[in-house]
DNA sequence: GTGAAAGCGCTAACAG
DNA sequence: CTGTTAGCGCTTTCAC
């Protein structure tokens, strides 16, 4: 930065106004620093600037896994309406495991990131503490608070999400208005997942339908875990007729390993999935699911954040909660 | 940090070593200062240390798109070998567009990234020089460097790729092996997929079986694009009994019109995806495709970084190039 | 509109 | 093993 300005013939503050607020600078001077920048190949240094300004321009974003498409999508929507306003994305990986989402969200933090987005509501005991130090907006995504004794529970601060537990809730109705007598689940062993179950699991119960036979997976899940989830729950209950999967992957496992096993789907088992993936669409039978928006959830996250970003430091204490919804779409296998 | 230092009666670099290098502290000393840590609840500012001591520990990435999930696994490779040794990924799309991928580039030496991934070996002018002069480890994926005058193009650094011209020969001789006589190509206008098409191109026309009716269309790819694009390939084309696609979601929306119309797959078209995603084996008749291993591509260009990161700053000036090939998956629709 | 001085929070290099 | 002294490259604040 020293070269530009000697070569502009400026002081360095100049130049970094320039960068800055071009418009705060005569535009002969502006043209020559913007000449010198670009003979010199200038790149400034972010990081000095963050740190002199305590401002990054950086959000960080913890997901659980990025080889899930949903999730991937849900980056999407958020890095797309970020990067329109000069955001830019710090990503980590949490594995699906609170530990790991703690530490992340601290290394996060240490880069003065400007804003958070985190995955579900369910974190490991300090993370909230550790975030509400850093006075920065934060965004939960895909889920929202459940009730604790019948109250609310509180979210860390903003949340674009929706309901799990009445996801499954919904699933659990259209598989027993199909007559469905004997139900599974197959999901993955995660939180969210977990939630889908309780909803699922409650509607059926209170039909006297109960229990329901499941099995829980260490994800990432897999079209052979839906697969082996479904030999295994027939083995324990054979007269299993309906199957709600906690997403599309172990869904359409599932459907293949009815085909080679010649189960007909839905009319010997009927098969709901969880996310509307692609696939979902795309075998045959195609997968009746519940569709939730994973990329608004990311670009509806971004707006919120930008919100706050934009506006005044510390403005409305306002908790705001979107609740993005999700809607069952009705195909063929179930 | 000082305060910490304070706690514990300590100096500040003391603290700072402790967090760096605890073994070069005596137990007693590094014992007392973890208190301090642990009660004032200090999370170093990691752009700080970054800016005193330029590393960073972050990696940049450039990626086309989010939302198609070969690149997104492609990140959760580079993710997973980065983070195992504490890295982390800053990430940047270019939507397909060379003067976004320079931005983007910019930006992220701009924060002093130690080192890049890029996807492609094709980029804006001015993209070589901005690397150069960064004097960082630089990865290109998803691509090898081309031939212009018989000559091999020099990579910018290193490559962890597959000849995307050769993955669209080889679909082009399993075509012409099943005895396909009329054509055609579905894919995303966009540098790989241009590729693609060439060498697909390049041995149909060989055999005296071109000209390739082919579609472009502007990225990101869906369902509904290959669909569309079968319709007005086979108003052009009346006699089409092959298409190769770019990608497995437009090779699902081609099967998938086919259906719709009655066009049986593959006795009346032969259809070929490509990259073999989940849905290209959920599909029913399931997708004949060129697998490439995306999460691999990723695995290996963070190993390749990783290798230069932790050794001599400016070692050897082994280009690296690593052909992680392709694999062509003969399923049933060709 | 532009400049001078001070400091953001850390690490490097050296000393003890 | 621990402390002292100097910056890293910017932005801020306040003069001019």
């Amino acid at each position: 930065m020293s070269d530009v300005a000697h070569a502009a013939g400026v002081a360095r503050v100049t130049v970094s106004r320039v960068l800055a607020n071009p418009e705060s600078v005569k535009p002969a001077t502006r043209a020559a620093v913007q000449e010198a920048i670009a003979k010199l190949g200038y790149v400034p240094n972010l990081n000095a600037g963050t740190l002199a300004s305590s401002r990054s321009r950086i959000v960080g974003c913890v997901v659980p896994s990025l080889s899930n498409a949903w999730f991937a999508e849900t980056i999407d929507g958020l890095s797309d309406v970020l990067a329109d306003a000069n955001y830019q994305l710090l990503l980590a990986q949490s594995r699906y495991d609170p530990a790991q989402e703690l530490r992340a969200a601290s290394t996060l933090l240490g880069r003065r990131v400007d804003a958070l987005v985190l995955t579900g509501v369910d974190h490991a005991p300090g993370l909230h503490e550790l975030v509400h130090r850093a006075h920065i907006p934060i965004v939960e995504t895909w889920d929202l608070p459940g009730h604790r004794d019948g109250i609310e529970e509180a979210p860390l601060d903003m949340i674009a999400g929706f309901s799990n537990v009445k996801a499954g809730e919904t699933a659990g109705v259209h598989l027993l208005a199909r007559d469905c007598r004997c139900l599974g689940f197959i999901g993955a062993d995660e939180e969210r997942a977990r939630k889908r179950l309780r909803g699922f699991a409650s509607v059926v119960e209170r039909e006297g339908r109960g229990p329901v036979a499941t099995w829980l997976g260490h994800p990432p899940t897999t079209f052979e875990a839906g697969a082996t989830a479904l030999r295994q729950l027939l083995e324990r209950s054979p007269k299993l007729d309906a199957v709600f999967c906690g997403n599309d992957t172990l869904a359409a496992g599932v459907l293949f390993e009815c085909r080679r096993s010649g189960v007909r789907v839905p009319h010997d088992i009927a098969v709901m999935g969880f996310s509307d993936q692609p696939i979902a669409a795309a075998t045959e039978p195609a997968i009746t699911t519940v569709a939730v928006q994973a990329r608004a959830l990311g670009q509806q996250a971004g707006r919120m954040l930008l919100r706050r970003l934009e506006n005044k430091p510390a403005p409305q204490p306002s908790p705001m909660v979107a609740d993005l919804g999700y809607r069952i779409v009705v195909r063929e296998s179930a």
